[in-house]
DNA sequence: ATGGTATTTTTGCCTTTAGCAAAGAAAAAG
DNA sequence: CTTTTTCTTTGCTAAAGGCAAAAATACCAT
């Protein structure tokens, strides 16, 4: 096996490990901050105005069992955040789309979730930020083909 | 507020939170491959070999609490991974350190998580992984910084 | 010394997160 | 019209994690 392979893995493993603890700690304070529950924000943050969306769709995107997508969804259901009905077409299926009381809060969650980066990013040039950009979505790409192949 | 700011947060702000779903799922298949608990896991993989640690040291580089890290530890102890005793300087602290037993494990998921990137990172560039590693790494810097100022 | 305060870890208790397996309900196949 | 398959929910359990109080020790005053 190639050395300079074996050294970026590494140092990339590492970097990785270490940016996602800082990562789910910011996820935290910030579902804290919006009264919500991390696994409601993530499933919320996923969710977008108009389209509907079956518990199997949430599962799968958010790489969890359709089973805890029901939990996460009667917590949801519960405040009113989202609609859950039968589709017409096939019963079997659950049609979940955001109430007007949850696409405002989304709304509201992922512009101040974006600012929230936006407040980090502020301090760099644009170069750096397209670096991180550029970085993170090739990484992304990586993780996400590696998943389907071995999951 | 800067538009080219605003734009390049709310993709990093996305592609960041795929990102972390993507390696949560891996590490978690990571883990259970090698029959540890995702914490488990994930503090063995921040100890190193012959350094010995307080509770709190590994707390706060794990970003969790002190008594959640107690629970860990007592669960790595059991299996003999990691020894636990009391600091002679300073009788209320914890030294915890790995065992013979668990260096060698430790090596072992360094090793093989390092190559579960390897095989992840072989068929990209030496541009494309340099470029995977100063974003990640610019981002897990900002990251960091950030929590410091707001936790 | 000794009583009070601060620090470190542990313990008890509770919540949140998550999956598995079985049950329910509906569609599709035979 | 029965059997099989598919999608969701329910019951149960485990793992992850925090808070507050307790226990043990160290550090200070006086």
């Amino acid at each position: 096996m190639d050395l300079r392979l074996k050294q970026q893995a590494t140092a990339i493993t590492e970097l990785t490990f270490d940016l996602l603890r800082c990562c789910e700690a910011k996820e935290k304070l910030f579902a804290k901050d919006h009264g919500l529950k991390v696994a409601e924000f993530r499933c919320l943050r996923i969710v977008e105005a108009g389209k509907s969306y079956s518990v199997q769709e949430l599962a799968s995107s958010m790489h969890l069992s359709p089973s805890r997508l029901t939990r996460i969804i009667d917590g949801l259901f519960a405040e009113k955040l989202v609609d859950r009905v039968q589709s017409i077409e096939d019963r079997r299926f659950a049609k979940i789309s955001l109430t007007n009381k949850g696409q405002t809060l989304v709304g509201k969650l992922k512009e101040e979730y974006a600012d929230l980066h936006g407040e980090m990013l502020k301090d760099i040039s644009v170069t750096d930020r397209d670096k991180i950009h550029d970085g993170i979505s090739l990484m992304q790409g990586l993780v996400s083909t590696w998943l389907v192949k071995n999951a």
